[in-house]
DNA sequence: TAGTATAGGATTGCATGCAATGTAAATGAA
DNA sequence: TTCATTTACATTGCATGCAATCCTATACTA
């Protein structure tokens, strides 16, 4: 029976895409237990691409196969987030060296220069909303991911993609916070930035490195405080937008 | 019609495996435009487990999915090769770091002790012989995985089995040099290896780190000697041992 | 002759059937 | 009542058929 759906480009793209925003916004538990059968069932498709998708996830360690049970989703203590945020601290640090010594373009240049501009202007406004936050996440985003170009460095590149996709890239947990603390991070981070494209355009390798690190790091302790206002055992990947 | 060969655990398992292999060691050359059917016609299987093989080759990086035109094995030049050096530099660099500020148990001092110690005995034998040299390709490892350990972070380990599987660990390319350069490579990394495990041993934290990052990246201008030598235009990415 | 259109072939992507495996439950014996 | 054995069920793992897609080659037209 070929489902006359909205065809779409590829469906097991589609399903992996799904099933991992299922999980990183919790909708799957962690720890849940998952067959192909009812993935397949709850998404509406056969278990091939599901099994596909499965595969995938499990490489990317959001799930975790039990031999012959199928899988479980993956669960994540401070512990793991702790390692992963450590990991990547040292990755983005390896960009940011890179970055210094092989210099940006003019136009790479610009870009950094551009989002520390834009946020420079969210703190002028000093409007604690929501909205606002999110627009911080984006350039945020914006700001390390161009660094990362930078580097020059495709492998480089691929797996700090890996480990930023997983927990919380830098800002989503702002909104577990009290809104003053939140805006707080955003100044506290802005300060770091604009270090870092200083570091940058004068080609100082090293010290955009440990900049960069400690800069890398602050998501951490927030994971720490979420911890405590929450209460709550397992973190939550992603906090829905 | 179910084959009625010699069953075993898991076939996805064995063929991945089995076309990981054949890609280290040349046997699908690079470049190589490879289709499900052909390769489960090649191992006798149907084309299902390839389908997940290759998926999870892809992710692995060793083979590039054309959208709709099945799969290539990669292409690696040397500078893909820098590039997976480096990055791997600088996560054993972290490894080691995490290895001298957490503290080795005394088994675990007491495994990097014996790899100095076995390489000093090769290194007295003074013998240039094949053998000797996939002696010393084993403990190398030993030592490099043990510091991992050591490092206690799971994502780390994971993420340096992923970048070393892939190019040549550390030895396998003294195999193409003349056997004195290679003998002196195996004596010039011993060094390395007991400034490394006093580092550790002593709790110094970033000497660690920048012999590591220093060490690991001796494999890069061999690549480069190896170019030299062969005069080959793509690399490969294992000698058969 | 060159360019376009069409037909054929090759290959993937997906669905589904079937067997193997492992788990849990139920029944029987001590 | 408790433990062992067997049976039934749930679930994966694999094979294969079929349709959709893309590439290529050939033929036809300008």
């Amino acid at each position: 029976m070929q489902s006359n759906k909205t065809s779409m480009a590829s469906n097991t793209e589609a399903v992996t895409a799904r099933l991992r925003e299922l999980i990183l916004t919790g909708e799957l538990p962690q720890g849940e237990r998952v067959t192909e059968s009812g993935l397949a069932a709850l998404l509406e498709v056969s278990r091939t691409p599901v099994r596909l998708a499965l595969a995938t996830l499990e490489q990317e360690e959001l799930v975790e196969g039990v031999p012959n049970r199928g899988f479980r989703v993956r669960r994540f203590t401070l512990e793991d987030i702790r390692e992963i945020i450590e990991v990547r601290a040292n990755l983005e640090g390896m960009a940011a060296r890179l970055a210094a010594e092989n210099g940006a373009t003019r136009e790479q240049e610009a870009v950094l220069s551009r989002c520390v501009d834009e946020v420079d202007e969210i703190i002028a406004e000093k409007v604690c909303e929501r909205e606002v936050f999110r627009r911080f996440s984006d350039i945020n985003i914006r700001f390390h991911t161009t660094i990362a170009k930078i580097s020059g460095n495709a492998t480089l590149q691929r797996l700090l993609e890996r480990v930023t996709t997983l927990p919380f890239l830098i800002a989503p947990l702002v909104y577990v916070l009290p809104d003053e603390e939140a805006f707080g991070t955003i100044i506290e981070g802005q300060r770091d930035h604009i270090r870092l494209l200083e570091a940058i355009q004068q080609g100082q390798g090293a010290r955009a490195e440990f900049l960069m690190r400690e800069h890398a790091l602050m998501p951490l302790s927030r994971a720490a405080l979420l911890l405590q206002h929450t209460g709550a055992k397992s973190l939550p990947l992603r906090q829905a937008v």
